[in-house]
DNA sequence: TCTGGGGTCCTGAGCCCA
DNA sequence: TCTGTGGGCTCAGGACCC
């Protein structure tokens, strides 16, 4: 018998086991990066673990053992390892969590095609079609977690529900390593208990925007007038929050949704006042955020630059394209133009970012011909034809292989 | 106490155009 | 021709999620 079968049941957490109707199930990985982790260093089980970068990095894992001692993720590194001076800290290695995270999505398709992945470790699966196959959705939610646990040695926890929000919110008062059926007739009674931050999109500004106006639960949301809601946080989100606090979510699970933006950004180790550097970073960033754009056989159209200060203000500056793109250069020369209108003397900057938004298919890539293409360099067809030719090398030969003139002897 | 990286969605202002 | 209005788009910023 694996170990998973010896682990509680179903509706062990009382809200009774009619799942009749509650077609979507939410599964989380439970401390995911850290779980990962445990796997090929086993003598660290039971010990207080953190996976987090060094430097200026957060905590991004960590183990139940060193969460009971006041980690959690997005806690600074500096601050995690004061709170926890005797935890391990571990480096994250991303691509053997993007493997296992391949296994268990592959896994949840050979449940149902119905698959909607959030991150690497959690995905909304609409189970509705494979009821007769499998059973009833509690039964398949709990396949799940015994395949999971059996194929790759994590566990993880799922919410069963009618609606994708209540799942999530039944996963989460699972963890660690549970299962929470919510019917459907139980909704109200599961939700307007729970404080307003449990709602989806109410982060620590609307709680207390929410607070100063008394309303602590999400039943107080329900019996607040949407008027009043909309008047206090806005439009979609009064109206958003009012829907959810009464259970109701319209919103199907949909597989394959594809990206609306696709970007890259960097925080230095230390703040940088050299326009050289910047500049330098922003040719980086933007040549990897267009392969990535080819790589997913798209173009956008609408470039921005993100710039935090050393201060941790923030800004952001953009520029729509006449036409879409996927060229490194071109999405640079904005960038730099972009930021060079800043004007900024000698500040200390901490992060750039580059972006590209407005994301098109590339079946339409209209090549443009300037009346001077090729006379005064490289075309556009040319210089994506060349970043074209550096993705093949790196596929073949390894990511540093290639990378444009002016970064060349630079560290990645 | 000092705050990553990759995203999405919403809001409000300003502009253009019918 | 002038004025008002409303919709669509762009841009900037904020909040949120994992």
């Amino acid at each position: 018998m694996s170990r998973s079968q010896l682990r509680r049941v179903a509706g062990a957490t009382g809200l009774g086991s009619d799942d009749t109707g509650c077609t979507i199930l939410h599964v989380d990985m439970d401390a995911f990066y850290a779980s990962v982790e445990l796997i090929t260093r086993p003598e660290l089980r039971g010990k207080p673990v953190i996976v987090g970068g060094g430097g200026r990095g957060v905590v991004l894992s960590a183990t139940y053992e060193a969460r009971a001692m006041g980690v959690h993720s997005a806690m600074p590194m500096s601050r995690a390892r004061r709170v926890a001076p005797d935890a391990i800290v571990i480096e994250p290695s991303h691509h053997r969590y993007a493997e296992v995270s391949a296994g268990v999505m592959a896994l949840f398709n050979s449940i149902t095609p119905l698959v909607e992945p959030l991150s690497l470790d959690e995905a909304f699966l609409d189970v509705s079609g494979a009821l007769r196959r499998l059973g009833s959705p509690t039964a398949i939610a709990e396949l799940i977690r015994a395949r999971v646990y059996d194929e790759q040695r994590i566990t993880c926890s799922v919410g069963v529900a009618p609606t994708k929000f209540i799942a999530k919110l039944a996963s989460t008062q699972a963890k660690p390593d549970g299962l929470l059926v919510v019917p459907a007739d139980s909704v109200t009674s599961f939700l307007h208990p729970l404080p307003v931050a449990a709602l989806w999109g109410v982060g620590e500004r609307t709680e207390e925007r929410l607070v100063s106006l008394g309303l602590r639960t999400v039943g107080d949301i329900a019996h607040t007038p949407v008027d009043t809601l909309i008047r206090a946080i806005g439009q979609a989100s009064g109206q958003r929050l009012h829907d959810l606090a009464w259970g109701r979510d319209e919103r199907d699970v949909i597989p394959d949704a594809a990206e609306k933006s696709i970007g890259n950004e960097e925080t230095f180790a230390r703040d940088i006042d050299d326009p050289v550097f910047i500049h330098r970073e922003l040719l980086r960033l933007s040549q990897k955020v267009a392969a990535r754009v080819r790589a997913h056989e798209v173009l956008g159209r609408t470039v921005v630059i993100k710039v935090r200060f050393a201060d941790f203000t923030t800004i952001s500056r953009s520029r729509t394209l006449p036409e879409p793109t996927d060229v490194g250069q071109e999405i640079y020369e904005v960038a730099r133009e972009l930021y060079d209108a800043l004007g900024l003397q000698r500040a200390r900057i901490r992060l750039v970012g580059v972006r590209l938004e407005g994301l098109v298919g590339d079946a339409g890539r209209v090549e443009q011909l300037a009346l001077d293409d090729g006379l005064t360099g490289p075309s556009a067809a040319d210089r994506r034809a060349a970043e074209v030719a550096a993705d093949r090398l790196r596929d073949r030969f390894g990511h540093d292989v290639v990378r444009p003139a002016r970064l060349v002897g630079e560290p990645e």
